[in-house]
DNA sequence: AACAGTCTGTACTAACTGGTACAAGAGTAC
DNA sequence: GTACTCTTGTACCAGTTAGTACAGACTGTT
């Protein structure tokens, strides 16, 4: 049931009533109820099940991206997320940032905590490959991880606009690059484009 | 009356309803169906109000960027936008990205055409200044607009789930240094941090 | 003054919202 | 079998939503 509810949040949020999950998963109103106090409560829940779904993806379990080409295929996880699902181009927490936030703090702090947990996992990598120095000593990983992040929140955003993935690419792309230009030693290439 | 019904937006967006937007300006709801036939069609003249704003804080009737100084200001007027307006860290048409194109599909093409009006006027300006050899020849100005226009939505989503503009300003300045970094002759303080 | 046409305020409807009440079912221990 | 608890389905409630009906007020013209 958390994962009929999930779906049906993942295309649509606060457009989404209580009744359509139900009627969807064919539960009755006193099972949601007896598992979650309030709406509020079952949206905490949805996030928190997004988030797991995603901290998956991304391996956030193990450290961060090592190599470049570890931080390339970090990012392009962003990508494969969007093009294994049916649903339209959506990112399932981001998606909640703007209209959830404004009424209910706990969920607000909740986005807030997922998406610094997000940023930790990637500046945690770029802090070690600049101990490794793959990365110049005057870059700042948790600054670098959180305009990567704003790339991919905003890639899909326009992505979604579109209906088309180009826009996410370009900014994925661009992402990279801008890591990829506090690499030691830049070589001419860094900057790739197309 | 159309000012007071964008405040409203600007701050909540599906969560406003138009009796609250009627009991903030004053009005009767006879005045609103006569002028909007729909809910629907006051979103959109709310939308085209919003863009209006944005098109005039970014110059967008006069040619795009000519400088990186240019560029730079360019990028800067998101942050002056959201220092100088009293609302929460918010993007007046961003935020009505995912709430709004799903069920609305004029609403979807607008945010789309203004998405890509926005993006043409920065890759206009990279565009003239690659030709004045200000930006490297291999660049692609269309990509890099689109990657900047998802630094600034993704770097005003993380700042208003945050409630700090830190995140926006670490995205924009990824954005310009990712812009910098294809300038000609790039010199060794392209990638600035701090 | 009389008219017609346009505005506007108020009251209303029908549909839907999150949430509750309550009684019937399912299982279990004795 | 019976009492007890936990779970479930159904009906319901009060509040809110977008949208409508309608009567009165304003406007300019004759």
């Amino acid at each position: 049931m958390e994962t009929a509810a999930s779906l049906m949040h993942s295309n649509g949020v606060r457009a989404t009533s209580l009744d359509d999950v139900l009627a969807r998963c064919g539960a009755g109103k006193s099972q949601l109820y007896h598992l979650f106090a309030s709406k509020d409560e079952l949206m905490q829940a949805v996030i928190a099940y997004q988030w797991q779904a995603t901290r998956a993806a991304f391996d956030l379990d193990s450290h961060g991206p090592d190599t470049w080409d570890d931080v390339q295929r970090w990012i392009n996880t962003v990508i494969d997320l969007q093009v294994s699902a049916d649903a339209p181009v959506r990112c399932p927490l981001g998606s909640l940032a703007y209209e959830l936030t404004g009424a209910n703090e706990a969920v607000r702090a909740q986005l807030d905590q997922i998406f610094a947990e997000w940023a930790a996992h990637l500046a945690d990598g770029l802090t070690r490959m600049k101990s490794r120095n793959l990365l110049q000593a005057a870059a700042d990983p948790q600054r670098l991880a959180l305009s990567t992040l704003a790339s991919i929140q905003g890639g899909i955003i326009l992505a979604h606009t579109r209906g088309d993935l180009e826009p996410l690419r370009a900014a994925l792309e661009g992402a990279f690059d801008l890591l990829h230009a506090h690499a030691t030693r830049p070589d001419p290439g860094a900057a790739t484009q197309g």
